[in-house]
DNA sequence: CACTTGACCTGTCCGC
DNA sequence: TGCGGACAGGTCAAGT
């Protein structure tokens, strides 16, 4: 899934694309991954003007004029991806290398709302972990997630001493575990944790207690750099992800080490290997990286 | 408690 | 090309 760069594209995707939009339909497919009655949708959903939409770590908000928000979480396999009435507004038109959806909607689309100006809005996902559930705006912060979650590491505010204080709620476990855990830092996931500890020299079976300050410094920064980056390039697309408008993102094009094993490590030549960690599947450079 | 491991699903790829 | 098993961007609940 989507990881905090995959989830900001969308939402600077969708932001441009339906805000303002009305909600005149909607579909799903099965009571998971949209729980919601019909009576809650017919009187928060149907009608509503999109307002705003909002990202916190991995989450999506859909802010409606009802004071309700579609709140969505992708998990490994979700999409949301928006069609337009006019052809050369599809997506895949013209850009079939870009485009890893075909017509929608399709088997794996569980939502469908459709907007007043006949625009369309799909949410996708094969493996069904992901979901997409109406509540109360003001209930979001809430919820478990939002309750546990830690801070946004892109945000101007958050510092070194703070990224690595944050850390030390974990001692005991493994660098790439912590990382993972979304109530030390929000947002990162597999590839990107894969791609900061191989930029700080960390091997992933490092024990949190045994970094080093400095570590911790080169950790912080490198992370930073590499979700910026990732943002900049419109995501990482493995196989199922893609933006707003169905397209893939790039940064695979970049990916240091990040399903890369076989290929020499960019900064020293050694071969990149893969290994099992937090019960991920991990990536790398046995030379850069040791215990 | 802190930490690790399975379960949730479907699809694809790899080895026999 | 058939079939089994491992594996895939995440998070919980249930184990130790």
């Amino acid at each position: 899934m989507p990881e905090l760069p995959e989830v900001e594209t969308v939402r600077r995707g969708l932001s441009s694309l339906i805000i303002g939009k009305v909600v005149q339909a909607e579909t799903h497919d099965t009571e998971k991954g949209f729980p919601n009655t019909k009576d809650d949708v017919r009187q928060f959903l149907l009608g509503a003007t999109i307002t705003d939409v909002r990202r916190r770590a991995k989450v999506l908000m859909i802010d409606l004029s009802t004071e309700y928000s579609l709140v969505i979480h992708l998990k490994m396999t979700g999409q949301l991806v928006f069609v337009g009435t006019a052809p050369e507004n599809r997506f895949g038109a013209g850009h079939p290398n870009d485009s890893l959806v075909g017509e929608l909607p399709d088997k794996s689309t569980r939502v469908t709302l459709t907007f007043t100006d006949g625009t369309k809005l799909f949410f996708n996902d094969q493996r069904k972990f992901g979901w997409m559930r109406l509540m109360p705006t003001v209930e979001i912060p809430n919820i478990d997630f939002m309750q546990k979650v830690g801070p946004e590491p892109l945000n101007e505010a958050f510092t070194a001493k703070e990224f690595m204080q944050r850390f030390q709620r974990r001692p005991k476990t493994n660098i790439k575990a912590a990382l993972l855990d979304q109530s030390v830092v929000a947002g990162v996931g597999n590839i990107y944790a894969d791609e900061s500890l191989w930029g700080a020299k960390l091997h992933p079976q490092r024990l949190v207690n045994t970094i080093t300050e400095q570590e911790f410094t080169m950790l912080y920064k490198e992370l930073r750099d590499v979700m910026n980056l990732a943002v900049e390039k419109g995501g990482s697309s493995n196989h199922t992800y893609v933006n707003a408008e169905g397209k893939k993102g790039s940064y695979m094009d970049f990916a240091r080490v990040f399903r890369r094993e076989g290929l020499p490590c960019p900064r020293c030549g050694t071969t990149i290997e893969k290994l099992r960690v937090a019960g991920r599947g991990t990536h790398i450079c046995p030379y850069c990286q040791q215990l």
